[in-house]
DNA sequence: ACCCATATTAGACTTTTGGCTAAGGGGGAT
DNA sequence: ATCCCCCTTAGCCAAAAGTCTAATATGGGT
């Protein structure tokens, strides 16, 4: 069953990303491994590549604030399903993976051979999680709202605000994508009438809110 | 050694507030109780109470950032011990804790005897920790100099930047604390200085740094 | 060919933010 | 009494943020 695939890895860690496609390299040779280690190396390699087939998406990457890029993947390729790898664990992790639309979920402290039977299964279009979960005292309804209106962002949007995240002024973030303020203030106006904020300052808030194990019901 | 003091309870849940309360009740007959379900409530107890024995304090609660109220109590109070009692208790939170003064820290896990004895000691200016603890491996050096940079604001000024990360404006916040848009303004300008951040939606993003489980180092 | 979503930009405008100076009042410490 | 820190305020100014209108361009889908 040697398909030809071509998966991409985002995680920030550069020994990490090594080890899995060492440890997967045996179980999918014919497979094209692609690196990103940040959401906006991330966002190029979707770019730049038409036919992907999965990614392996860490939650804590540098300008991604928890489950914002993976909503933002889902809603925007949908096609690609994405299965998120993490160090945390907890079910309500878990959940909100699941919820946000990934197709699996993958503790770091998985074992190579779990690992290559789940991506067996991921690939072929099933789900996979650890086994032994109880995911239905969970609730995660309290997320639905915002996470669908960062949905509606387009893709620049989203880049902006994630910028805004970053601390950037306008200015700035006009320099950096070559671009005249005049859009980086057109984009600012359009992204806090989709997330229902007055202002950038809330906008981060609101962001910062998907952060990974927040408190945040 | 039933001594008289005074213990203020600070979590946003009341049902925890009352459980704690009746169950050292018991053990501390002469003691009086305040409760406080936010870091608000909290500072007003603070402020009309000059004797005060012990904080407990939760780490969620409205209003306040992960450690931000636990440092900033140390600094500005630093003769009222604090105990932290939370729900997260791997070893990075509970070395955050200590690391920023923490006399002690109790997961919600504890049994009531536990609860008691610890009480015993923190009282009598001991330290306490969950048995069979290493921290040792844990290095949170890198949240110090933030760390620092918030103890240095004055108390108006903390709570000016906690109604930032609220995602108030200048005047709401004027309107708020009863005092004039400029007030604020000197307010904002000061907290910029102290904390090296060159506006508020970089003041926010540092204060969220804080949170409990944060995921950056 | 046409529609639509996206991205871009300019220009004019208002609001908000933030820095600076100067100044008064209160409280604690020496 | 004096000094210092904190809180307060006004007034002025500059920069940044944010809104609105209007226009151009591009690419995809019908």
């Amino acid at each position: 069953m040697s398909e030809r695939f071509n998966i991409v890895i985002a995680d920030d860690h550069p020994l990490f990303r090594s080890a899995l496609r060492q440890a997967l390299g045996n179980a999918y040779p014919d497979t094209t491994w692609l690196e990103a280690e940040s959401a906006d190396t991330l966002r190029q390699t979707l770019d730049n590549n038409t036919q992907l087939d999965l990614i392996i998406l860490d939650l804590q990457m540098p300008g991604s604030h928890g489950y914002s890029t993976l909503i933002h993947l889902r809603s925007h390729y949908p096609a690609i399903p994405v299965v998120v790898i993490s160090a945390h664990e907890d079910t309500k992790t878990i959940a909100k993976a699941m919820h946000y639309g990934s197709c699996g979920f993958i503790p770091k402290s998985t074992s190579m051979e779990d690992l290559a039977a789940a991506l067996d299964l991921i690939l072929q279009g099933e789900t996979w999680l650890p086994a032994g979960l109880d995911l239905s005292k969970e609730d995660i309804s309290e997320d639905g709202d915002f996470a669908n209106r960062l949905a509606e962002l387009t893709p620049q949007q989203y880049k902006v605000l994630q910028m805004f995240g970053e601390g950037l002024l306008n200015k700035q973030i006009a320099y950096d994508l070559e671009v005249s303020e005049a859009t980086i203030k057109a984009h600012a106006t359009a992204i806090f009438r989709k997330l229902n904020v007055r202002n950038r300052t809330q906008a981060v808030i609101a962001l910062s809110q998907l952060e990974v194990n927040n408190p945040v019901l």
